[in-house]
DNA sequence: AGGGTGATTGTTTTC
DNA sequence: GAAAACAATCACCCT
């Protein structure tokens, strides 16, 4: 029962893109209300953007939607919507046991962690780079070596794919 | 020529 | 703690 999201696509126009901008809403959820958030912390803004700053890890859903997204357009090639796998994996995702999501959920908590390594070796780029002036004022020392570190990560890529047996009885009739 | 949009959910982020 | 924002993708539209 419920699934509900969405009784009908064909409603709608051929393609969203189609559409101008303009008609549609611009920025649903992109502009939502930045001005909200820069009126609160603007000094936010001085976040510039950063080249070595690592982008958020994918969720366990991305990691599934990548291979999803391989899968839906050999069964829909001619389906070129964003929006389109975005529907279509969201609901086969809700469909998914945990069981089955696991996987991509290990996988997508390895990438968190990768995350947070890459993120330590970002903030402390951005210690040296700071010109507070009070620390560092050795210039013999921490040096720019984590950088290439970084670089070198370590090789263990075990399949680990631990298969959770969890006797849950995930009846989904 | 390039930025921006749309849609999904999950995690990261920030106050 | 909660709300906001952003993570990838790809064809298309506007400046």
């Amino acid at each position: 029962m419920m699934k509900g999201t969405k009784g009908k696509g064909a409603a709608k126009h051929s393609k969203e893109t189609l559409k101008p901008v303009d008609d549609r809403k611009l920025g649903k959820r992109k502009a939502v209300m930045k001005a909200d958030r820069s009126s609160t912390q603007k000094k936010q803004k001085n976040a510039k953007k950063d080249p070595n700053k690592p982008k958020r890890p994918p969720s366990a859903f991305f990691v599934f939607l990548e291979e999803f997204r391989i899968d839906f357009k050999k069964e829909h090639p001619d389906v070129k919507a964003v929006s389109a796998v975005g529907k279509a994996g969201g609901q086969r995702w809700k469909s998914l046991s945990d069981a089955e999501k696991a996987p991509y959920e290990a996988k997508a908590a390895k990438r968190k962690t990768e995350y947070e390594k890459l993120m330590k070796a970002y903030n402390k780029k951005q210690e040296s780079t700071t010109d507070d002036g009070d620390e560092e004022s050795d210039r013999s020392k921490s040096e720019v070596n984590d950088e290439d570190d970084e670089a070198t990560a370590e090789d263990e890529e075990e399949g680990e794919e631990e298969e959770e047996e969890e006797d849950e009885d995930e009846d989904e009739d």
